[in-house]
DNA sequence: CGATTTCCTGCAATCGTTTGCATATTTTAC
DNA sequence: GTAAAATATGCAAACGATTGCAGGAAATCG
């Protein structure tokens, strides 16, 4: 077995395999190819690959992708890398598609719109096959220039008002009233609600459904019991909860849409020389990382986000697999899980 | 200005471009070449680059990176991206390497060596311009395979013990210092340390920090002082300190290597019936996202995480650029940040 | 004004695969 | 035993750029 070159262990090419087996170029091509060896008699087919793992042959996916026009990469693109709610939902993600040999190129959105379609472009250009987007917003321009480019899209954890894309989303509203129904449950009427932006598909729904549990419960509120957060941030929960204390005096809950947003209102509640959950309950959203050790540990609504991800993953498979599929919609179910930041009002 | 194809508005290229200017291809291909053009009229460029943006001409990375063997991606390595400590240096890496026009891959690498390894081939057959690596042990394989196919690598946060390669890191040794004598200050005389990995550079410098500061103090430990944590997790902290309360009657406080590990330990210390900061205090390591919002807040060192990964950027950026360059370790100050999880000792 | 040098631009090979088509070769059918 | 069908392989043209080399035109020089 004579070394291939005197440089260094790089690249042996599909020639030198063809070469060494004594086969033409495009045998070797198909007997390496899973879906095209059938084309080629056994005993070729083993010889080839014997040759090949023998020279260590590694096909180039770069050439192959200029060839075929698609490139086993998927991107995906998530509102803040930073955030934890995100973590294992890319984790997730990356996993399923890595088993199925595709690699993730993951890149941080943003805010900015024109960064966002620049990056779009820029995945576009490099022949990823398909991207999962959480950044969307109900209306997403976005959205609208990947589907001209016909590559498959599909959505996690938010998702848009058309019907165009799959998606795997939790059942915000049913999320929402859960969390409703457990304040009431404890013997909460006055209850407020932080709402997460009215354009992003989760701020909208979870708002929805606290709407809709209040009503089921025959509770009456005003219309100054629900702010909307300008964000899913800390600081805008903090003004949020700030506000709702000052508006709603009787208020003994609060229901954020997020957990961040929760975590704000822990401040804003501290800051008016109250307590939670002696005075004020707070049930979050996501129960993201670390939900379980803040002061107090924070009841909230589990949205599954690994299962999330995997979903997503399978769903981007089957699309790009077949481009023409039906859009489909996973939701899955949320769960209340229990700690100590609501308790039964005091009185 | 006819449209080129009926199809979608998909590909123009190069030769369309070259046509629509009446001039050759590789003439188009150094007037669109920043590093080339000055090969070029100063009419001629101008005239391909109106006729290039008026068709909507993008270079194909592809079919670039076929030829020049490059492709301006870069890979990241994480060994788990869920971890909420690793978000702020994924964000700031790859800010900084887009703005220069670089794309990056987030890979998960785990905890398994063959996985890791696949990780790196499949990477580098992507050819890669170069790899940041986050999980790196001291003494790690997989930085020798990357060495071998010679390209540019740069580690963050944790490094190796040969000094083969760049990187940037903090002086873990002297971070552990701070927390130290932050809490020698605060009079504290019995403390422990709950250290990482020792195959992992923070672990083991954090360690050695520990004993030199200790030891600078004047102050006696006994072996059993120190207990190494499995891993960077919670649960491994959790473990590790009840070991430290036990072996340790006197102790009043705990510096461990990490936030995870100092959450682990607020269990331990609430399941031995104790409470922080009133019986132990303790000082963790990083100032992770949240740990703030943990109760009670975190007292811990601050390493600039986003700092970090700028810098270790642009570092790769300096190495892919040049890349017998001679090899930088940056490492960057830690500092102390005050929570409440310390406190003076009871008497 | 002829000889050099400098400046531009074109030619064509190359990067490593994939794949439609054509050409053996073998098998099956009659 | 021959025609038709099936099977297995080779041929060569893509995919879309980059770049060493060479040659023509223009500029510089003596």
């Amino acid at each position: 077995m004579p070394p291939r070159r005197t440089s260094s262990l790089q690249s042996v090419t599909l020639r030198d395999v063809a070469k060494s087996s004594g086969v033409h170029l495009s045998t070797a091509s198909r007997a390496l190819d899973p879906a095209k060896r059938h084309l080629i008699a056994d005993a070729v087919v083993s010889k080839i690959v014997a040759v090949a793992d023998r020279l260590g042959y590694r096909r180039d996916p770069v050439a192959a992708s200029l060839r075929t026009r698609r490139s086993k990469l998927v991107g995906v693109i998530v509102p803040d890398i930073a955030n934890p709610v995100f973590s294992p939902i890319i984790a997730a993600i990356t996993e399923t598609l890595s088993a199925a040999g595709y690699s993730t190129i993951v890149a941080d959105g943003g805010q900015d719109r024109k960064r966002q379609s620049a990056l779009v472009g820029e995945l576009i250009a490099r022949r990823v096959d398909g991207l999962v987007l959480a950044t969307v917003r109900r209306d997403d321009p976005i959205l609208k220039e990947c589907l001209n480019e016909d590559l498959a899209v599909v959505l996690v954890n938010r998702t848009d008002d058309s019907d165009r894309v799959s998606s795997v989303v939790t059942d915000d509203n049913a999320g929402m009233r859960l969390a409703v129904d457990h304040l009431v449950e404890l013997g909460h009427r006055q209850i407020g609600h932080i709402a997460g932006p009215a354009h992003i598909s989760t701020g909208h729904l979870r708002r929805q459904g606290f709407e809709e549990a209040m009503a089921a419960r025959g509770l009456k509120y005003s219309e100054r019991a629900i702010v909307e957060a300008a964000a899913y941030e800390r600081e805008a929960g903090e003004m949020a909860a700030a506000e709702l204390l000052k508006e709603n005096p009787k208020l003994t809950a609060i229901a954020a849409a997020n957990d961040l947003l929760a975590l704000g209102a822990y401040r804003a509640i501290a800051a008016a020389g109250l307590s939670c959950p002696r005075d004020i309950s707070v049930v979050g959203h996501n129960d993201m990382p670390l939900a379980d050790m803040v002061e107090p540990p924070l009841t909230t609504i589990r949205i599954g986000p690994r299962e999330m991800g995997h979903d997503a993953a399978r769903l981007m498979i089957a699309r790009i697999q077949e481009p023409n599929g039906a859009v489909k919609r996973v939701v899955l179910s949320p769960s209340l899980v229990t700690r100590t930041s609501t308790a039964a009002p005091k009185q």
